[in-house]
DNA sequence: ATCTAAAGGTTTAAGCCTAAACTAATTGTA
DNA sequence: TACAATTAGTTTAGGCTTAAACCTTTAGAT
């Protein structure tokens, strides 16, 4: 069973028929169509990482990320904290810590101000896995984005900077109820 | 347990701080901060859609974008092009057949033509339970979308396109190796 | 006609994620 | 002090997803 597109039918001119572009159709308002592009490539971007991830360190993304969280902050973090920064919940935070300790990337150290609560760090080991991995994962962004013009990317860069702010705006308006 | 990230905190100038932007430190890559970013708002907006989804229509959003890519297709798809479009594997669509089936959404056709293929349709029930909610989330979006200058989001568009095409290009190139 | 290879679909085991129920520790308040 | 409410983390049940093994049917080659 093909579990991707045939890159092969993929090319140009109908670059817009796989994935989630798909679903978009000649008449669709302009922001409609936007969404459906951008999340077709963050998708296909992200399935990339992904797939390198695995193939090259035998690691998933989420453990990345969640490591990536842990190394901007040498003091380790609480697991509260993983969670809010991760923007997963606690039941998932404690799985991946279980997993994660057990490979002796990250320890749970003993929190005497408060007994509640963990303290999570990166291990010396997982500290220099880590920074292996991020190395090689910056060079495969810097290669995905090769194609595009540095002056598109700064454009890219600004402009959806004014999209996260909108959004944010948006989320604490109360959520519009329907038919209304 | 909070599962999102306090609203509170994220106002514009440390929407940088919370999900996947909060990897970017000062000195990276102008691609790989975009890259961030770019992925920060995907998820945020996915998120979002999400939610509304569930709340609203009680549904999953895998299996509204499988809908969805029924709904263009009044003659029906057999599993492998709905595994080609929706870009999952085959044990994949299988599942959310199965439950959509139980649901009356959909229904297996047999197909004389050639006895491994379903030909999977929307019920006339799916078909319009589907409109419902595509009329509605197309709202959600423009909504989402509303704080963006109509020059912008032609922009995004135009730019992104730019990105994908290059994304398509590479991947039909040998996925380079690592150390190279 | 027969045999092999490929394609369509299903099943299984396992990872990731959530919501909800739960336990233990802390904080605030009377 | 004592007690209620909150906070930190864990557990559990279930949905989504994959890779791999599997069965059936079709297509291709001899």
């Amino acid at each position: 069973m093909s579990r991707k597109a045939d890159p092969s039918r993929t090319l140009l001119n109908d670059a817009d028929e796989l994935g989630h572009e798909a679903r978009s159709s000649g008449g669709d308002h302009a922001a409609l169509k936007l969404w459906l592009r951008m999340l077709a490539c963050t998708t296909q971007i992200e399935d990339e990482i992904r797939k390198r991830l695995r193939t090259r360190f035998d690691i998933s993304l989420p453990r990345f990320d969640y490591m990536a969280q842990l190394y901007r902050q040498p003091e380790g973090l609480k697991m509260s904290e993983l969670s809010r920064f991760l923007m997963v919940t606690g039941g998932n935070v404690t799985g991946v810590t279980d997993e994660l300790e057990r490979d002796g990337l990250v320890s749970r150290i003993n929190n005497p101000q408060d007994r509640r609560a963990w303290i999570v760090c990166l291990t010396t080991k997982g500290r220099d896995t880590f920074q292996a991995m991020a190395e090689e994962h910056e060079q495969w962004i810097l290669e995905l984005f090769s194609g595009l013009p540095t002056n598109t990317v700064k454009q890219l860069y600004s402009q959806l900077g004014t999209l996260r702010v909108q959004l944010v705006r948006q989320q604490d308006t109360p959520p519009r109820t329907a038919n209304e």
